[in-house]
DNA sequence: CGACTTATTGATGCACTTCAAGCGACGTGG
DNA sequence: CCACGTCGCTTGAAGTGCATCAATAAGTCG
Protein backbone atom coordinates (compact mmCIF):
# COMPACT_ATOMS: atom_id res chain seq x y z
CA UNK A 1 0.00 0.00 0.00
CA UNK A 2 2.82 2.26 1.14
CA UNK A 3 4.88 1.01 -1.79
CA UNK A 4 3.66 2.96 -4.66
CA UNK A 5 7.12 4.18 -5.31
CA UNK A 6 8.61 1.21 -5.90
CA UNK A 7 6.30 -0.60 -7.39
CA UNK A 8 6.55 1.90 -10.12
CA UNK A 9 10.41 2.51 -10.16
CA UNK A 10 10.15 -1.83 -10.27
CA UNK A 11 8.43 -0.86 -13.78
CA UNK A 12 11.99 0.72 -14.90
CA UNK A 13 14.07 -1.12 -13.16
CA UNK A 14 15.04 -4.31 -11.51
CA UNK A 15 16.09 -3.35 -7.38
CA UNK A 16 17.90 -5.13 -4.80
CA UNK A 17 16.71 -5.18 -1.44
CA UNK A 18 19.21 -2.50 -0.10
CA UNK A 19 17.73 -0.04 -2.91
CA UNK A 20 14.47 -0.88 -1.82
CA UNK A 21 15.42 -0.37 1.88
CA UNK A 22 16.45 3.32 1.10
CA UNK A 23 13.59 4.05 -0.30
CA UNK A 24 11.54 3.25 2.47
CA UNK A 25 14.05 4.99 4.66
CA UNK A 26 11.91 8.18 3.42
CA UNK A 27 8.41 6.58 5.22
CA UNK A 28 8.77 8.66 8.46
CA UNK A 29 8.89 12.18 7.07
CA UNK A 30 4.82 11.07 5.41
CA UNK A 31 2.66 13.45 6.53
CA UNK A 32 -1.33 14.10 5.73
CA UNK A 33 -2.44 16.64 3.77
CA UNK A 34 -5.98 17.91 3.43
CA UNK A 35 -7.55 18.17 0.39
CA UNK A 36 -7.22 21.94 -1.34
CA UNK A 37 -4.10 22.58 0.17
CA UNK A 38 -0.83 24.08 -1.66
CA UNK A 39 2.45 22.12 -1.19
CA UNK A 40 4.18 24.71 -2.51
CA UNK A 41 3.48 28.22 -4.38
CA UNK A 42 4.71 30.45 -7.19
CA UNK A 43 7.22 32.28 -6.17
CA UNK A 44 8.43 29.76 -3.52
CA UNK A 45 12.38 28.68 -2.89
CA UNK A 46 11.93 25.46 -3.18
CA UNK A 47 13.36 23.52 -0.25
CA UNK A 48 12.00 19.95 -0.22
CA UNK A 49 11.12 17.63 -2.86
CA UNK A 50 7.17 16.17 -2.29
CA UNK A 51 6.53 12.41 -2.69
CA UNK A 52 3.09 11.76 -3.02
CA UNK A 53 2.28 8.26 -1.17
CA UNK A 54 -1.46 8.20 -1.30
CA UNK A 55 -4.35 10.83 -2.75
CA UNK A 56 -3.96 13.02 -5.60
CA UNK A 57 -2.60 16.17 -6.32
CA UNK A 58 -2.01 18.34 -9.22
CA UNK A 59 0.45 21.07 -10.84
CA UNK A 60 -1.22 24.51 -11.57
CA UNK A 61 -1.31 28.01 -12.67
CA UNK A 62 -3.20 30.99 -12.13
CA UNK A 63 -3.08 33.59 -15.18
CA UNK A 64 -3.44 37.72 -14.21
CA UNK A 65 -7.39 37.11 -15.20
CA UNK A 66 -7.90 34.31 -12.72
CA UNK A 67 -8.12 31.34 -14.76
CA UNK A 68 -6.21 28.31 -13.46
CA UNK A 69 -4.60 26.00 -15.89
CA UNK A 70 -3.45 22.34 -13.92
CA UNK A 71 -0.74 21.33 -16.19
CA UNK A 72 -0.19 18.04 -14.26
CA UNK A 73 -2.14 15.46 -11.97
CA UNK A 74 0.25 13.60 -9.68
CA UNK A 75 -1.15 10.17 -8.07
CA UNK A 76 0.56 7.83 -5.41
CA UNK A 77 3.74 7.15 -6.38
CA UNK A 78 4.29 10.34 -8.05
CA UNK A 79 7.16 12.95 -7.36
CA UNK A 80 5.84 16.05 -7.57
CA UNK A 81 8.78 18.34 -8.19
CA UNK A 82 11.68 16.38 -8.41
CA UNK A 83 13.52 17.95 -11.43
CA UNK A 84 12.09 21.75 -10.41
CA UNK A 85 13.37 22.11 -6.91
CA UNK A 86 16.55 22.97 -8.56
CA UNK A 87 15.49 26.17 -9.63
CA UNK A 88 15.56 29.55 -8.46
CA UNK A 89 11.74 30.00 -7.14
CA UNK A 90 8.75 28.76 -8.22
CA UNK A 91 6.94 29.28 -11.23
CA UNK A 92 3.80 27.18 -10.65
CA UNK A 93 1.75 26.32 -7.65
CA UNK A 94 1.36 22.62 -6.65
CA UNK A 95 -1.54 21.63 -4.26
CA UNK A 96 -3.89 18.45 -3.41
CA UNK A 97 -6.97 17.46 -4.95
CA UNK A 98 -7.59 14.86 -2.32
CA UNK A 99 -6.30 14.37 1.36
CA UNK A 100 -2.76 13.36 0.67
CA UNK A 101 -0.29 11.38 2.23
CA UNK A 102 3.11 13.46 1.19
CA UNK A 103 6.78 12.42 1.91
CA UNK A 104 8.83 16.02 2.06
CA UNK A 105 12.62 14.70 1.30
CA UNK A 106 15.31 17.74 1.23
CA UNK A 107 16.97 18.01 -1.83
CA UNK A 108 20.20 16.72 0.07
CA UNK A 109 18.70 13.30 1.31
CA UNK A 110 18.40 13.22 -3.04
CA UNK A 111 21.33 13.68 -3.32
CA UNK A 112 22.86 11.71 -1.31
CA UNK A 113 20.21 8.96 -2.42
CA UNK A 114 21.57 9.20 -5.95
CA UNK A 115 25.43 8.80 -5.14
CA UNK A 116 24.59 5.65 -3.12
CA UNK A 117 21.96 3.78 -5.52
CA UNK A 118 22.88 3.44 -9.00
CA UNK A 119 19.76 1.82 -9.79
CA UNK A 120 17.21 4.23 -7.65
CA UNK A 121 19.22 7.04 -9.79
CA UNK A 122 18.40 5.77 -12.90
CA UNK A 123 14.68 5.20 -12.24
CA UNK A 124 13.96 8.20 -10.76
CA UNK A 125 15.95 9.70 -13.60
CA UNK A 126 13.43 7.59 -15.93
CA UNK A 127 10.38 9.03 -13.76
CA UNK A 128 11.03 12.21 -14.98
CA UNK A 129 11.40 11.80 -18.43
CA UNK A 130 8.70 9.95 -18.48
CA UNK A 131 6.31 12.96 -16.65
CA UNK A 132 7.95 15.38 -19.45
CA UNK A 133 6.76 12.96 -21.93
CA UNK A 134 3.11 12.83 -19.99
CA UNK A 135 3.45 16.45 -20.37
CA UNK A 136 4.10 16.95 -24.07
CA UNK A 137 1.00 14.44 -24.47
CA UNK A 138 -1.35 16.59 -22.70
CA UNK A 139 -0.25 19.04 -24.99
CA UNK A 140 -0.85 17.43 -27.94
CA UNK A 141 -4.32 16.10 -26.24
CA UNK A 142 -5.67 19.61 -25.76
CA UNK A 143 -3.87 21.12 -28.84
CA UNK A 144 -5.43 18.48 -31.43
CA UNK A 145 -8.48 16.64 -29.72
CA UNK A 146 -11.96 17.48 -29.32
CA UNK A 147 -13.75 17.60 -25.95
CA UNK A 148 -14.86 14.24 -25.83
CA UNK A 149 -12.02 12.21 -26.91
CA UNK A 150 -9.69 14.48 -25.06
CA UNK A 151 -11.24 13.43 -21.97
CA UNK A 152 -11.47 9.68 -22.54
CA UNK A 153 -7.46 9.86 -23.18
CA UNK A 154 -7.58 11.29 -19.53
CA UNK A 155 -9.29 8.35 -18.07
CA UNK A 156 -6.92 5.89 -20.45
CA UNK A 157 -3.70 7.32 -18.74
CA UNK A 158 -4.65 7.76 -15.40
CA UNK A 159 -5.81 3.91 -15.90
CA UNK A 160 -2.50 2.87 -16.84
CA UNK A 161 -0.76 4.89 -14.23
CA UNK A 162 -2.51 3.63 -11.40
CA UNK A 163 -2.83 0.34 -12.57
CA UNK A 164 1.42 0.56 -12.22
CA UNK A 165 1.02 1.06 -8.60
CA UNK A 166 -1.85 -1.05 -7.90
CA UNK A 167 -4.82 1.46 -7.49
CA UNK A 168 -7.23 -0.16 -10.19
CA UNK A 169 -9.77 -2.89 -9.13
CA UNK A 170 -11.76 -4.17 -11.84
CA UNK A 171 -10.83 -0.57 -14.50
CA UNK A 172 -12.21 1.24 -11.47
CA UNK A 173 -10.54 4.18 -9.87
CA UNK A 174 -10.50 6.62 -7.64
CA UNK A 175 -11.58 10.09 -9.14
CA UNK A 176 -11.72 12.67 -6.73
CA UNK A 177 -11.71 16.06 -9.20
CA UNK A 178 -14.93 17.87 -9.81
CA UNK A 179 -15.73 18.87 -12.97
CA UNK A 180 -14.28 22.16 -12.84
CA UNK A 181 -11.01 20.15 -11.83
CA UNK A 182 -11.06 18.54 -15.14
CA UNK A 183 -11.84 21.62 -16.97
CA UNK A 184 -9.00 23.53 -15.89
CA UNK A 185 -6.92 20.69 -17.27
CA UNK A 186 -8.54 20.29 -20.08
CA UNK A 187 -9.27 24.15 -21.02
CA UNK A 188 -12.61 23.69 -21.39
CA UNK A 189 -15.68 24.90 -19.17
CA UNK A 190 -17.31 22.67 -16.22
CA UNK A 191 -20.62 23.18 -18.60
CA UNK A 192 -18.62 20.88 -21.43
CA UNK A 193 -17.20 18.39 -19.13
CA UNK A 194 -20.82 17.84 -17.80
CA UNK A 195 -22.00 17.10 -21.40
CA UNK A 196 -19.32 15.50 -22.51
CA UNK A 197 -19.24 12.80 -19.48
CA UNK A 198 -22.98 12.40 -20.19
CA UNK A 199 -21.76 11.27 -23.39
CA UNK A 200 -19.32 8.90 -22.63
CA UNK A 201 -22.46 7.30 -20.37
CA UNK A 202 -24.39 7.21 -23.00
CA UNK A 203 -22.15 5.47 -25.15
CA UNK A 204 -21.49 3.40 -22.15
CA UNK A 205 -18.09 3.44 -22.38
CA UNK A 206 -17.79 4.67 -18.59
CA UNK A 207 -19.46 5.29 -15.15
CA UNK A 208 -18.95 7.90 -12.85
CA UNK A 209 -20.50 7.98 -9.63
CA UNK A 210 -19.07 8.25 -5.58
CA UNK A 211 -15.91 9.48 -7.22
CA UNK A 212 -15.18 6.24 -8.21
CA UNK A 213 -14.29 6.02 -12.10
CA UNK A 214 -15.01 2.74 -14.12
CA UNK A 215 -14.36 2.16 -17.60
CA UNK A 216 -16.71 -0.52 -18.60
CA UNK A 217 -14.74 -1.37 -22.59
CA UNK A 218 -11.11 -0.12 -22.12
CA UNK A 219 -10.40 -1.31 -25.99
CA UNK A 220 -12.94 0.71 -27.29
CA UNK A 221 -12.24 3.57 -25.16
CA UNK A 222 -8.61 3.61 -26.15
CA UNK A 223 -10.18 3.44 -29.60
CA UNK A 224 -12.43 6.11 -29.18
CA UNK A 225 -9.53 8.52 -28.37
CA UNK A 226 -7.02 6.83 -30.46
CA UNK A 227 -4.55 6.10 -27.29
CA UNK A 228 -1.17 5.04 -27.63
CA UNK A 229 0.24 4.05 -24.61
CA UNK A 230 3.97 4.76 -25.98
CA UNK A 231 4.73 7.56 -24.45
CA UNK A 232 4.58 6.31 -20.85
CA UNK A 233 7.34 3.92 -21.55
CA UNK A 234 6.23 1.31 -19.41
CA UNK A 235 7.53 -1.95 -19.25
CA UNK A 236 6.02 -5.79 -18.50
CA UNK A 237 2.64 -4.20 -18.01
CA UNK A 238 -0.15 -5.66 -20.35
CA UNK A 239 0.02 -2.53 -21.71
CA UNK A 240 3.02 -2.05 -22.48
CA UNK A 241 2.89 -2.82 -26.33
CA UNK A 242 5.74 -5.51 -25.52
CA UNK A 243 5.24 -8.84 -24.62
CA UNK A 244 4.01 -9.53 -21.24
CA UNK A 245 5.90 -11.55 -19.05
CA UNK A 246 4.18 -13.54 -16.79
CA UNK A 247 6.05 -14.23 -13.67
CA UNK A 248 5.47 -10.67 -12.86
CA UNK A 249 2.04 -10.70 -12.81
CA UNK A 250 2.10 -11.51 -8.71
CA UNK A 251 3.40 -8.23 -8.52
CA UNK A 252 0.03 -6.82 -9.16
CA UNK A 253 -1.97 -7.11 -5.58
CA UNK A 254 -2.59 -3.93 -3.81
CA UNK B 1 27.86 33.02 -33.82
CA UNK B 2 29.00 29.79 -33.36
CA UNK B 3 28.60 30.05 -29.59
CA UNK B 4 25.14 30.09 -29.22
CA UNK B 5 25.10 27.24 -26.27
CA UNK B 6 27.34 28.92 -24.26
CA UNK B 7 26.29 32.37 -24.36
CA UNK B 8 22.55 30.55 -23.40
CA UNK B 9 24.28 28.47 -20.97
CA UNK B 10 26.67 31.18 -19.44
CA UNK B 11 23.26 32.87 -18.92
CA UNK B 12 22.90 30.74 -15.78
CA UNK B 13 26.62 29.69 -14.85
CA UNK B 14 29.92 31.81 -15.13
CA UNK B 15 32.14 29.31 -17.00
CA UNK B 16 35.68 28.78 -16.79
CA UNK B 17 37.89 28.81 -20.39
CA UNK B 18 38.17 25.30 -19.30
CA UNK B 19 34.79 24.41 -19.40
CA UNK B 20 34.33 26.70 -22.97
CA UNK B 21 36.75 24.38 -24.26
CA UNK B 22 34.81 21.37 -23.39
CA UNK B 23 31.57 22.51 -25.22
CA UNK B 24 33.78 24.15 -28.58
CA UNK B 25 34.79 20.76 -28.69
CA UNK B 26 32.00 19.72 -30.04
CA UNK B 27 32.35 21.93 -33.03
CA UNK B 28 33.98 19.41 -35.59
CA UNK B 29 30.87 17.00 -35.23
CA UNK B 30 28.78 20.06 -37.09
CA UNK B 31 26.72 19.24 -40.30
CA UNK B 32 24.43 21.03 -42.71
CA UNK B 33 21.10 19.84 -42.48
CA UNK B 34 18.30 21.14 -45.62
CA UNK B 35 14.82 22.71 -44.18
CA UNK B 36 11.81 19.89 -43.28
CA UNK B 37 14.04 17.32 -42.68
CA UNK B 38 13.79 15.05 -39.63
CA UNK B 39 16.61 14.29 -37.07
CA UNK B 40 14.97 11.98 -35.36
CA UNK B 41 11.63 9.68 -35.79
CA UNK B 42 8.95 8.42 -33.48
CA UNK B 43 9.99 4.47 -32.50
CA UNK B 44 13.57 5.11 -33.61
CA UNK B 45 15.79 4.49 -30.53
CA UNK B 46 17.92 6.99 -29.88
CA UNK B 47 22.15 7.43 -30.78
CA UNK B 48 23.32 10.54 -30.51
CA UNK B 49 21.68 14.01 -28.51
CA UNK B 50 21.28 17.15 -31.24
CA UNK B 51 22.49 20.24 -30.84
CA UNK B 52 20.94 23.44 -33.24
CA UNK B 53 23.66 26.00 -33.24
CA UNK B 54 22.06 27.46 -36.58
CA UNK B 55 18.86 27.57 -37.63
CA UNK B 56 15.02 26.55 -36.31
CA UNK B 57 14.21 23.12 -35.44
CA UNK B 58 10.90 21.33 -33.58
CA UNK B 59 9.79 17.94 -31.88
CA UNK B 60 6.40 16.97 -32.96
CA UNK B 61 3.64 14.18 -33.29
CA UNK B 62 1.08 13.03 -36.31
CA UNK B 63 -1.74 11.61 -34.50
CA UNK B 64 -3.40 8.10 -36.33
CA UNK B 65 -5.49 10.88 -38.22
CA UNK B 66 -2.85 13.11 -39.70
CA UNK B 67 -2.74 16.01 -37.85
CA UNK B 68 0.59 17.35 -36.54
CA UNK B 69 0.96 18.86 -33.02
CA UNK B 70 4.46 20.63 -32.88
CA UNK B 71 5.50 20.43 -29.03
CA UNK B 72 8.51 22.73 -29.05
CA UNK B 73 10.85 24.73 -30.93
CA UNK B 74 14.35 24.91 -31.06
CA UNK B 75 16.75 27.80 -31.57
CA UNK B 76 20.52 28.01 -31.83
CA UNK B 77 21.63 26.61 -28.63
CA UNK B 78 19.26 24.21 -27.86
CA UNK B 79 19.51 20.25 -27.42
CA UNK B 80 16.86 18.61 -28.99
CA UNK B 81 16.77 15.99 -26.44
CA UNK B 82 19.55 16.13 -23.89
CA UNK B 83 16.85 14.45 -21.71
CA UNK B 84 14.80 12.06 -24.12
CA UNK B 85 17.83 10.52 -25.22
CA UNK B 86 17.39 7.75 -22.17
CA UNK B 87 14.44 6.17 -23.25
CA UNK B 88 13.96 3.24 -25.13
CA UNK B 89 12.13 4.82 -27.84
CA UNK B 90 11.52 8.00 -29.47
CA UNK B 91 7.56 8.86 -28.74
CA UNK B 92 7.75 11.94 -31.47
CA UNK B 93 9.62 13.50 -33.94
CA UNK B 94 12.36 16.29 -34.23
CA UNK B 95 12.89 17.85 -37.29
CA UNK B 96 14.05 21.02 -38.97
CA UNK B 97 12.17 23.92 -39.94
CA UNK B 98 14.51 25.84 -41.85
CA UNK B 99 18.41 24.84 -42.77
CA UNK B 100 19.91 23.85 -39.68
CA UNK B 101 23.61 23.63 -38.18
CA UNK B 102 23.44 20.42 -36.33
CA UNK B 103 26.14 18.95 -33.61
CA UNK B 104 25.40 15.36 -33.12
CA UNK B 105 26.93 14.26 -29.62
CA UNK B 106 26.79 10.69 -28.47
CA UNK B 107 25.42 10.14 -25.07
CA UNK B 108 29.05 8.85 -23.98
CA UNK B 109 30.57 11.95 -25.14
CA UNK B 110 27.69 13.76 -22.99
CA UNK B 111 28.24 11.26 -20.00
CA UNK B 112 32.01 11.97 -20.01
CA UNK B 113 31.67 16.04 -20.39
CA UNK B 114 29.15 15.85 -17.58
CA UNK B 115 31.75 13.27 -14.99
CA UNK B 116 34.63 15.94 -15.62
CA UNK B 117 33.21 19.98 -16.00
CA UNK B 118 30.23 20.26 -12.95
CA UNK B 119 29.93 23.25 -13.78
CA UNK B 120 28.37 22.91 -17.48
CA UNK B 121 26.44 19.76 -15.97
CA UNK B 122 24.61 22.49 -13.44
CA UNK B 123 24.36 24.31 -16.52
CA UNK B 124 22.52 21.83 -18.65
CA UNK B 125 20.42 20.49 -16.15
CA UNK B 126 19.34 24.24 -15.50
CA UNK B 127 18.82 24.32 -19.33
CA UNK B 128 16.77 21.00 -19.27
CA UNK B 129 14.54 22.21 -16.03
CA UNK B 130 13.77 25.55 -18.48
CA UNK B 131 12.90 23.52 -21.46
CA UNK B 132 10.36 22.27 -19.32
CA UNK B 133 8.84 25.22 -17.66
CA UNK B 134 8.75 26.49 -21.43
CA UNK B 135 6.46 23.26 -22.22
CA UNK B 136 4.35 23.95 -19.01
CA UNK B 137 4.14 27.48 -20.83
CA UNK B 138 3.04 26.37 -23.65
CA UNK B 139 0.42 23.82 -22.14
CA UNK B 140 -0.93 27.19 -20.05
CA UNK B 141 -0.73 29.07 -23.63
CA UNK B 142 -2.91 27.03 -25.82
CA UNK B 143 -5.45 26.02 -22.73
CA UNK B 144 -6.32 29.33 -21.58
CA UNK B 145 -5.00 32.22 -23.93
CA UNK B 146 -7.24 33.04 -26.95
CA UNK B 147 -5.83 32.76 -30.37
CA UNK B 148 -4.48 36.72 -30.76
CA UNK B 149 -2.91 36.18 -26.95
CA UNK B 150 -1.58 32.97 -27.39
CA UNK B 151 0.44 34.00 -30.95
CA UNK B 152 1.51 37.03 -28.78
CA UNK B 153 2.74 34.72 -26.21
CA UNK B 154 4.78 32.85 -29.12
CA UNK B 155 6.19 35.99 -29.91
CA UNK B 156 7.65 37.36 -26.95
CA UNK B 157 8.96 34.42 -25.76
CA UNK B 158 10.39 33.81 -28.92
CA UNK B 159 11.97 36.98 -28.74
CA UNK B 160 13.43 36.80 -25.16
CA UNK B 161 14.99 32.99 -25.59
CA UNK B 162 16.30 34.38 -29.24
CA UNK B 163 17.63 37.54 -27.75
CA UNK B 164 20.03 35.31 -24.85
CA UNK B 165 21.75 33.81 -28.04
CA UNK B 166 22.36 37.44 -29.53
CA UNK B 167 19.98 36.39 -32.69
CA UNK B 168 18.17 39.26 -32.16
CA UNK B 169 18.69 43.09 -33.43
CA UNK B 170 16.03 45.78 -32.80
CA UNK B 171 13.69 43.53 -31.48
CA UNK B 172 13.52 41.78 -34.71
CA UNK B 173 13.91 38.45 -35.53
CA UNK B 174 14.23 35.35 -37.94
CA UNK B 175 10.53 33.65 -38.92
CA UNK B 176 11.21 30.62 -40.94
CA UNK B 177 7.47 29.25 -39.83
CA UNK B 178 4.84 28.72 -42.27
CA UNK B 179 1.25 30.36 -40.93
CA UNK B 180 0.96 25.77 -41.28
CA UNK B 181 3.84 25.66 -38.47
CA UNK B 182 2.07 27.88 -36.19
CA UNK B 183 -1.22 26.62 -36.37
CA UNK B 184 -0.10 23.28 -35.61
CA UNK B 185 1.95 24.56 -32.63
CA UNK B 186 -1.26 26.76 -31.40
CA UNK B 187 -4.21 24.29 -32.15
CA UNK B 188 -5.61 26.29 -34.29
CA UNK B 189 -6.20 26.59 -38.15
CA UNK B 190 -3.90 28.31 -40.71
CA UNK B 191 -6.74 30.01 -41.54
CA UNK B 192 -7.40 31.56 -38.19
CA UNK B 193 -3.57 32.21 -37.92
CA UNK B 194 -3.35 34.24 -40.76
CA UNK B 195 -6.58 36.42 -39.46
CA UNK B 196 -4.71 37.03 -36.61
CA UNK B 197 -1.47 38.39 -37.83
CA UNK B 198 -3.30 40.51 -39.56
CA UNK B 199 -5.02 41.59 -36.56
CA UNK B 200 -1.65 42.46 -34.54
CA UNK B 201 -0.60 44.33 -37.22
CA UNK B 202 -3.38 46.15 -37.64
CA UNK B 203 -2.48 47.43 -33.88
CA UNK B 204 0.84 48.16 -34.83
CA UNK B 205 1.99 45.25 -32.77
CA UNK B 206 4.11 43.54 -34.74
CA UNK B 207 5.50 43.51 -38.53
CA UNK B 208 6.15 40.01 -40.48
CA UNK B 209 7.56 39.95 -44.03
CA UNK B 210 10.19 38.70 -45.67
CA UNK B 211 10.56 36.00 -42.56
CA UNK B 212 11.73 38.55 -39.91
CA UNK B 213 8.76 39.33 -37.40
CA UNK B 214 9.55 42.86 -35.50
CA UNK B 215 8.32 43.83 -32.75
CA UNK B 216 7.16 47.11 -32.79
CA UNK B 217 6.10 47.74 -29.26
CA UNK B 218 7.43 45.06 -26.91
CA UNK B 219 5.83 46.53 -23.94
CA UNK B 220 2.68 46.63 -24.85
CA UNK B 221 3.13 43.01 -26.73
CA UNK B 222 3.78 41.57 -23.31
CA UNK B 223 0.87 43.36 -21.86
CA UNK B 224 -1.31 42.46 -24.30
CA UNK B 225 -0.83 38.43 -24.39
CA UNK B 226 0.27 38.86 -20.20
CA UNK B 227 3.42 37.83 -21.11
CA UNK B 228 5.33 36.56 -17.74
CA UNK B 229 8.74 36.18 -18.58
CA UNK B 230 9.56 34.60 -14.97
CA UNK B 231 9.00 30.67 -16.73
CA UNK B 232 12.60 31.15 -19.06
CA UNK B 233 14.15 31.29 -15.41
CA UNK B 234 16.31 33.82 -17.50
CA UNK B 235 19.35 35.62 -15.03
CA UNK B 236 21.59 38.85 -16.11
CA UNK B 237 19.41 39.64 -18.84
CA UNK B 238 16.90 43.29 -19.02
CA UNK B 239 14.02 40.72 -18.96
CA UNK B 240 14.22 38.87 -15.61
CA UNK B 241 12.32 40.67 -13.77
CA UNK B 242 14.92 41.03 -11.26
CA UNK B 243 16.31 44.60 -10.78
CA UNK B 244 18.17 45.59 -14.06
CA UNK B 245 21.71 45.96 -13.86
CA UNK B 246 22.88 48.45 -16.43
CA UNK B 247 26.15 47.72 -16.02
CA UNK B 248 25.23 44.19 -18.14
CA UNK B 249 23.16 46.08 -20.60
CA UNK B 250 26.07 46.31 -22.95
CA UNK B 251 25.45 42.24 -23.41
CA UNK B 252 22.50 43.22 -25.82
CA UNK B 253 24.25 43.99 -28.84
CA UNK B 254 23.89 41.20 -31.77
C1' DC C 1 8.56 31.10 -67.08
C1' DG C 2 5.44 27.83 -65.13
C1' DA C 3 4.51 24.85 -61.11
C1' DC C 4 3.96 24.66 -56.52
C1' DT C 5 3.63 26.31 -51.93
C1' DT C 6 2.04 29.87 -48.87
C1' DA C 7 -0.99 33.56 -47.63
C1' DT C 8 -5.35 36.09 -47.83
C1' DT C 9 -10.25 36.75 -47.77
C1' DG C 10 -15.28 35.73 -47.67
C1' DA C 11 -19.13 32.67 -46.50
C1' DT C 12 -20.96 29.28 -43.70
C1' DG C 13 -21.12 26.01 -39.88
C1' DC C 14 -20.13 24.11 -35.51
C1' DA C 15 -17.89 23.14 -31.03
C1' DC C 16 -17.70 25.17 -27.20
C1' DT C 17 -18.60 29.30 -23.96
C1' DT C 18 -21.41 32.06 -21.25
C1' DC C 19 -25.39 33.02 -18.69
C1' DA C 20 -28.92 31.50 -15.90
C1' DA C 21 -31.98 28.59 -13.40
C1' DG C 22 -32.79 24.55 -10.70
C1' DC C 23 -31.50 20.56 -7.93
C1' DG C 24 -29.38 17.43 -4.69
C1' DA C 25 -25.76 16.65 -1.21
C1' DC C 26 -23.47 18.35 2.53
C1' DG C 27 -22.20 21.01 6.56
C1' DT C 28 -23.20 24.49 9.98
C1' DG C 29 -25.54 26.92 13.32
C1' DG C 30 -29.73 28.10 15.67
C1' DC D 1 -34.21 18.80 14.14
C1' DC D 2 -34.83 21.91 10.56
C1' DA D 3 -33.35 26.33 8.19
C1' DC D 4 -29.92 28.03 5.54
C1' DG D 5 -25.91 28.67 2.69
C1' DT D 6 -22.53 26.56 -0.16
C1' DC D 7 -20.81 23.59 -3.54
C1' DG D 8 -21.00 20.50 -7.36
C1' DC D 9 -23.69 18.99 -11.10
C1' DT D 10 -27.18 19.32 -14.76
C1' DT D 11 -29.77 21.37 -18.39
C1' DG D 12 -31.54 24.92 -21.64
C1' DA D 13 -30.93 29.06 -24.46
C1' DA D 14 -28.18 32.24 -26.69
C1' DG D 15 -23.75 33.92 -28.27
C1' DT D 16 -18.97 33.56 -30.17
C1' DG D 17 -14.40 32.17 -31.41
C1' DC D 18 -12.66 29.45 -34.43
C1' DA D 19 -12.94 25.66 -38.19
C1' DT D 20 -13.97 24.46 -42.69
C1' DC D 21 -14.58 25.15 -47.46
C1' DA D 22 -13.45 27.51 -51.46
C1' DA D 23 -11.52 30.85 -54.52
C1' DT D 24 -7.93 34.04 -55.43
C1' DA D 25 -3.52 36.27 -54.86
C1' DA D 26 1.23 36.40 -53.74
C1' DG D 27 5.55 34.47 -53.07
C1' DT D 28 9.21 30.91 -54.21
C1' DC D 29 12.00 27.86 -56.77
C1' DG D 30 13.74 24.80 -60.38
Amino acid sequence: MQDALIRKLENFETFTAADRAALRAFAPRTRQVGARTDLIREGDTPENVHLILDGYACRYKILPDGQRQIMAFFVPGDFCDLNVFILDQMDHNIGTISPCQVVGIPRQAIDELMAQYPLVTRALLWCALVDEAVLREWLVNIGSRQADQRIAHLFCELLLRLETVGRVTENSYAFPFTQTDIADTMGLSDVQISRTLRELRRLELITLKHRVLTILDVEQLKAYCGFNPNYLHLRNTRWSGRRQVPWLSDVQEG
